[in-house]
This record gives C-alpha cells, structure tokens and sequence, in this order.
DNA sequence: CGGAATTGCTTCAGGCCTATAATATCGCGC
DNA sequence: GCGCGATATTATAGGCCTGAAGCAATTCCG
C-alpha cells in the first residue's frame, strides 16, 4: 500500500500541515464568493445561489437539455432538495424561470429559463467573468494551470477517502 | 507595468481559465466544509460556526488574550457582528463560552471560554484535525506545499485587487 | 465643557441551507 | 388489478448570514 505509506510519511514530515492548508484553502474562497456575493446583490440586485441556477439552466440548454427537474438541479448545484424549493419559488416570483409539472411524470417539475431570465443571465456572465479574471488576474498562467491541477488532486483525495469511509461503514454493517 | 502585461498575456493565452479554476476552487471548499459540518454534527452535535467561535477563543488564549469582544471575534471569524450577536448568544445558552461587560468600556461584551468549552474543544480538535488530514491524505508533502504556496499568491491577487478597486472608488469620489 | 462623529453591539427583515418528515406518484412483481 | 418499495417533491424547524437601522457609550475637538 503505497498510498499509505506516503500519508505517513507526509504526516511525519510535516504535522498540521493539512489543517494549515485547509483553513488557507477555505480563506481563499470565502474572500472570493463574498465578493462575488456582494457584486451581485449591488450591480444586479441578485443573490449568488440564483445566479447559480440561472448559469446551470443555461449551461444545461447549451448541451440541448430544455429544461432541468428539481432534483437534476439541486444535483448539480449540490444543494439539498428542499433547499431547492424555496430557491425556485423566488426565481419563479421573479419571472426569471419557469416552473411546469413533467407530462411524462407527474411528480416530477421541469425548471426552464424565460426569456426575461435569459437576458438577465447573458447580462451578467461576462460581467462576472470579469470580475473572476481580476480578481485572479495577478496570479500567472503557469500558476493558473498548477492550481487547477492541484485542486484536481486534492478533490481525487477527498473523493477516495469519502469512499473509504463509505465501505468501512458499509463493513461494520455486515 | 509588467503586472498588467502578465494579466493580458494570461487573459489571451487562456480565457476563461479565471472562472474554470474558480468553480473548481469553490467546489473543492464547498466539498470538504460540507463533510465537516456533516461530521461535526454527527459525531459532536455541534455547528461548524460554534466550532470555529471555540477555536478562535482557544487561539487567542494561547496568545496570552483572554477573551475577546464581539468585534475582534466577528474580524476573526469574518463574519458580520450581527451575525455573531445570536451565534454566541446560543454559546452561552450552552455554557461552552461566557459573556461579561468590560469593565472599561460599558459597550464592550467580552467572549471567554468556559471550562466545559475548553473540554469539549478540546476533545474535539484532534478529531477534526484527523478529518483533515485524511482527506488530504492522498496529496504528497510536496503537492500540498505547493498548494499552501499558490493559494497563497491567489490570496495576494485578491488582495491587490480588491485594493485597486478601492482606490478607483476614492478617484471616482474625489 | 459640550456637541458631533465614532465605535460596539443588538435588532430586524430577508434569504440560504440542512435534516427530517410527510405526500404523491411511479414501476414492478404477483 | 393491487400492493409495495423507490422516486420526486414539498413542508417544517432550526440555524447561519448579511445589510441596514438603531441605541448607547466613548472619544474627539473647538
């Protein structure tokens, strides 16, 4: 088990190592969605979570999916279901999406982008591209491209030890 | 300006790789705090904020600071002082922290922790340490310092950023 | 000294988020 | 056809969070 074998040896090169970068990990992206969060709410009188769903409707029509169910959004935007609800019921309040019972099963109800939304939505993207791009715009491509790389890592690790915890539990079940 | 010719020369030779790695970034954060949260809940019944409210208290005593007021904790924790009005109020409701007028200055509430808070923060932060480094655990000591070192310059961007901005708005005033 | 601006905190409305429970519908096997 | 587990969603309680408004104590300064 090579893999373990790192994770000692890491651990025993540098104790509190993890913790230090977690914190810093999470700082960083605290910084960044505050901001964000703000931008929205005074340039387009908005709130991140429904700019999120505006974004992944328009992002689903862009691989031709018209239109996402509850629990294909809340999915995606990894929030919880009933979460969903309230969020939704606002965006509908506002016009800015569709709400309409499946014909295929009456449970379930499909989410669209109106017109009104649309535009509101292809207002705001390359604004709040910009906004991205400045913010990190002091860090280098090569940066750029190592931090993209490193965040893949550290996600594949969270990923495999969430998985690992999955089959010990599923073992003390048995 | 060299910075500027670096921030155009990255914005021609990759757009859009500013908001990839922002998703990637948040989703990353967003995985790990949610598994936290999760498990604090589970293991210690209690929220991700009161942790973090003992944490801070614990830090700052070890820095010689007993206590600290409701502004100094809300600067810490990054939080808004409103918000911190009903987080400790609950603390206190738990007896994990203790709050007492200062004696200097009738408007300042001083936030201690209780021997119950530094018992139960204390049996508590190794296993959350322990979290963390198993979900890092698959990065190597050298991915996680280069990590802690980008995210770093992604912090330092922020900042200047953020700064500029300022300054722009002052211009726009004046 | 005595306002005036500042600082420290709380209150409030609005919104986001989770976990849990309840409701309705679907699909499958008998 | 009928029941039953699975699926899709909503409802609810509790908590976190912000921005704005307000109150009280302090400090600044003429």
């Amino acid at each position: 088990m090579s893999r373990t074998d790192t994770k000692l040896a890491a651990l025993r090169a540098a104790p509190h190592d993890s913790l230090r970068l977690w914190l810093r990990l999470l700082s960083c992206s605290n910084l960044v969605e505050r901001e964000v969060r703000s931008r929205l709410r005074e340039e387009f009188d908005i709130t991140l979570p429904r700019f999120d769903v505006l974004a992944q409707l328009d992002a689903a029509s862009r691989d031709s999916v018209q239109g996402l169910t509850m629990s294909e959004l809340s999915r995606r935007l990894m929030v919880t279901n009933g979460n969903l609800t309230g969020l939704i019921e606002r965006l509908v309040q506002e016009r800015l999406v569709s709400r309409a019972a499946s014909p295929r099963d009456r449970r379930t109800q499909i989410v669209r982008l109106t017109k009104k939304g649309k535009t509101a939505l292809d207002a705001m993207t390359p604004v709040h591209e910009g906004w991205i791009e400045r913010l990190f715009g002091d860090l280098s491509a090569d940066d750029r491209a190592d931090l993209d790389a490193l965040l893949g890592r550290l996600r594949d690790s969270v990923r495999v030890a969430l998985a690992e915890e999955e089959e010990e539990e599923e073992e003390g079940e048995s």
